[in-house]
DNA sequence: GTTTAGACTGCACACGTGTGCAAACCTGCA
DNA sequence: TGCAGGTTTGCACACGTGTGCAGTCTAAAC
C-alpha cells in the first residue's frame, strides 16, 4: 500500500476517493461491488485513488443498506472441549471462502444462551453455527421467524429449517465395540459423562447394539455418573468402574471422547496397576492430537472436522440464498484409527 | 420474550417501536442508549412495545453513526497452540464486560497477516488483540495512523502506542533453571523450536543467565533446530539431543512449552529408555491441562491467562477512550508448579 | 450520415440509527 | 398567577454505503 504524503487524519470515505479520482461516488461503490458495471479505465483510476488514500470499504454501512451483515455467529461451549477447538480452524477457513467472518460467542452456562443469541441478532448476523452443548430451542424459534440461517454440528435440532451436520456417532460406537471384541475383550463398558449430549447418547446406542448383536451373552454396558469433565472425569469414572474383583472388571472400555480416555487410562495404570492393552483395551473418540502421543497411543475414532465444518458452512450459505429450503441432515463418516491400546 | 400475534415478517425497526409506543423515534433511540434523557414512563412504554415487536437494536447502523463498532479483532496463529486456545475464553469474557464482541481471525501464514488486518479494518474494529506469532509491523503502522488501539499478548511490539502484556518469561526461565539445578541436574539444556518468538527467546535468556549465575562450570545450553511444532517437535528434538553417550547427555531439560515437553518426555522414555525424573528432570511452560495428567505430571510454569487477557482488554479499552496515551508494558508473574518430573 | 443496442455514469433515494438544538412540559416557589 | 430552572421531547440532520433509473456516450450495423 502506498502511504499518503498528505495529512490523513481519519478514515477515507468513498466520497473522498471519488473526488480524488474525479468520478462520482457511485463509481467508487461499483468498483468495490463484484459484478457491478464499471469501465476498466474508471476502475483503475478509482483503485489508484483508493490505494493512495488507504480507503477501506465500510462493511458496516454496506451491511446496513443490504440489510444483512457478513458476520456469522459461532457458538461454542467453552474452550475445554478439544474437539470443538479443532472445529474452529476449519470453520473459520470455510467462512472465509464466502467472505464471511466469525463472531465468536462462548456459552458455558445454558442460562447465557438466550442473551447471547439475542446479542448476535443485534449484529444482524448472516447465520449462526452451533457446536455441542445444551439446545436453546426457545430462542432458536426467534431465529426461524427472522429466517436467520442456523446450522448445528454434532447436535440434535428437531426443528424445521435447521440444518444438522454430525459425525456418524452411531456407527462409530459400533466400530468401537467390534474393535474391542476383536481384541479379545468380553466384559465391555461404555463410559460417558451425564451431559446428555446428542453425540454421547448416539455413540452409546451404536455401541450397545453392536455388542448385543455380537452374540456374546451377559455383556454389561455401564453408563456412569460424574460431575466433572474431561480428563478428571475419566479418572473419577475409573475409580468407580475398576474398583472391583478382577473377574468382574471390564476388559474393554469405550470412552465417549479422548480426554475421558486419557484420564481413564492414567487411573487404570497408576492407581490400579493395570496394563494396557494386556489387561484392558481402550477405544476413544475424536482423535485429538495427544491421542497419537506415545504415552497413550490411543485407538480412537477420527471425526473429520474439515468435513463437518465445510458442510455446516456450505449448508448455511445455501440457506442464506434461499431461507425456505427444508432442513437437511448430513452424516459425515468416522474412521477407526488403530493404535496400541487395542492391539494385542 | 412475548411473541407477537400479528404477522411480523422481518426485522422491527426503531420507527416501528415508536409508532406502537406512541412516541418519537428519538425516544426509542434514547431508551436503548445508556445515559440518555428519557422519562421513566416513556422508557417503560418503549420497552413494552420493543418487547412485543421483538425489537433488537441494529448495532451496525449504530456503529456507522458513531464511527466505531463494538467489534474487536482477535488474531490467533491457528488453534494448535494450546496456550493461545486457553487465552480465548478469558479474552471473550473480558470483552463482554465492556460490551465488545470478538471477531476471530486466524493467521497461520505470515503472508496472510496483511490481508487479514486490512479485512478487520473494513469492520471498523474498535481495537485488535494479537497473540503470539510473527510480528506484522508493516500494517500495524496503518492501525497507528487510524488510531485503532492495539494490544499484544506475549509478543514484542517495539511500537509507540501499542500496549504489550506478557508473562514474566525471563523470570520463568530463571525459575526453571533453579528448579532443575535444585533437583541435582548439572548438564542442562533449553529446548525450543526456531520460531523466533519473543517469549521463546526471553525464556531462554532467563534460563541461560540463571544457569551462568549458579556458578556451575561448563553448562551447555543448546538451542536446536526443527521444522515441526508441538509434540512432534519435542520428539524430533529428543532424537537429536539424547542420542549420545550418557556422560554427555543432559540431565535437566527446560522446554519452551508443555507440548514440546510431552513429546520430549515420550521420546526419552519410549525411544531411549530413560526414566523421569531418575535419569532426567524436565520442566515445561504454560501448565496446559494435560500437564497435570498422571502420565506426565509435568513440573511447569503456569501463565495466568486470566491476568493476561484481563490486562490486555483493559489496556485496549483505556486506549479507546484516549488513543494518545503512551505505550505501556505490563508483566504478569508466572508461578512454578512443581510435579513429579522435577522431584527426586 | 443515421440508427440502435449496449455499456457506462451520475443523480437521488434508501438503510437504521445517534444526537444537537430548540421548543414544550413540569415542578416548585414567590 | 407568574416565573425560573430543570427535565423531557421531537425535529432534522448526519453517518457511509448500495442501487434503480434515466441520461450519456461509444461503436457497430445499415
Amino acid at each position: 500500500m502506498a502511504m499518503n504524503d498528505e495529512i490523513t487524519p481519519g478514515w477515507a470515505t468513498a466520497a473522498d476517493v471519488a473526488v480524488r479520482a474525479g468520478v462520482s461516488r457511485s463509481a467508487v461503490s461499483r468498483t468495490f461491488t463484484p459484478g457491478a458495471s464499471v469501465s476498466q479505465a474508471t476502475r483503475e483510476r478509482v483503485l489508484k485513488a483508493a490505494d493512495e488514500l488507504g480507503y477501506q470499504v465500510n462493511r458496516l454501512a454496506r451491511s446496513v443498506i443490504q440489510r444483512q451483515s457478513t458476520l456469522v455467529g459461532v457458538v461454542v461451549p467453552g474452550m475445554h472441549n478439544e474437539f470443538v477447538v479443532q472445529l474452529l480452524e476449519p470453520i473459520m477457513q470455510n467462512l472465509a471462502r464466502f467472505s464471511l467472518a466469525p463472531l465468536l460467542m462462548n456459552v458455558h452456562d445454558p442460562a447465557q444462551m438466550e442473551s447471547t443469541l439475542r446479542y448476535l441478532l443485534q449484529y444482524r448476523v448472516a447465520g449462526v453455527i452451533f457446536t455441542s452443548g445444551s439446545p436453546p430451542i426457545e430462542l432458536a424459534r426467534e431465529y426461524l421467524r427472522l429466517q436467520v440461517p442456523v446450522a448445528m454440528i454434532n447436535r440434535d435440532a428437531n426443528l424445521e429449517s435447521v440444518d444438522v451436520v454430525y459425525s456418524d456417532n452411531h456407527r462409530g460406537g459400533a466400530l468401537a465395540a467390534r474393535c474391542l471384541i476383536a481384541a479379545g475383550a468380553r466384559r465391555l463398558a461404555y463410559v460417558n459423562l451425564p451431559t446428555g449430549t446428542y453425540s454421547g447418547l448416539s455413540r452409546g446406542a451404536g455401541f450397545s447394539e453392536a455388542v448385543a448383536m455380537s452374540g456374546l451373552a451377559a455383556i454389561s454396558v455401564e453408563l456412569l455418573q460424574g460431575t466433572i469433565s474431561g480428563y478428571a472425569g475419566g479418572v473419577a469414572i475409573a475409580a468407580q468402574l475398576l474398583d472391583r474383583p478382577p473377574a468382574l472388571r471390564p476388559e474393554g472400555v469405550f470412552c465417549a471422547n479422548d480426554m475421558l480416555a486419557f484420564g481413564f487410562m492414567d487411573a487404570a495404570r497408576h492407581q490400579f496397576g493395570l496394563r494396557i492393552p494386556e489387561d484392558l483395551v481402550v477405544v476413544g473418540f475424536d482423535d485429538v492430537p495427544m491421542a497419537a502421543a506415545a504415552s497413550f497411543a490411543l485407538t480412537t475414532l477420527r471425526q473429520s472436522v474439515e468435513d463437518l465444518a465445510r458442510n455446516a458452512v456450505e449448508r448455511l450459505v445455501e440457506r442464506m440464498a434461499d431461507p425456505t429450503t427444508p432442513a437437511r441432515t448430513l452424516t459425515v463418516p468416522v474412521e477407526l484409527v488403530v493404535r496400541r491400546t487395542s492391539t494385542r
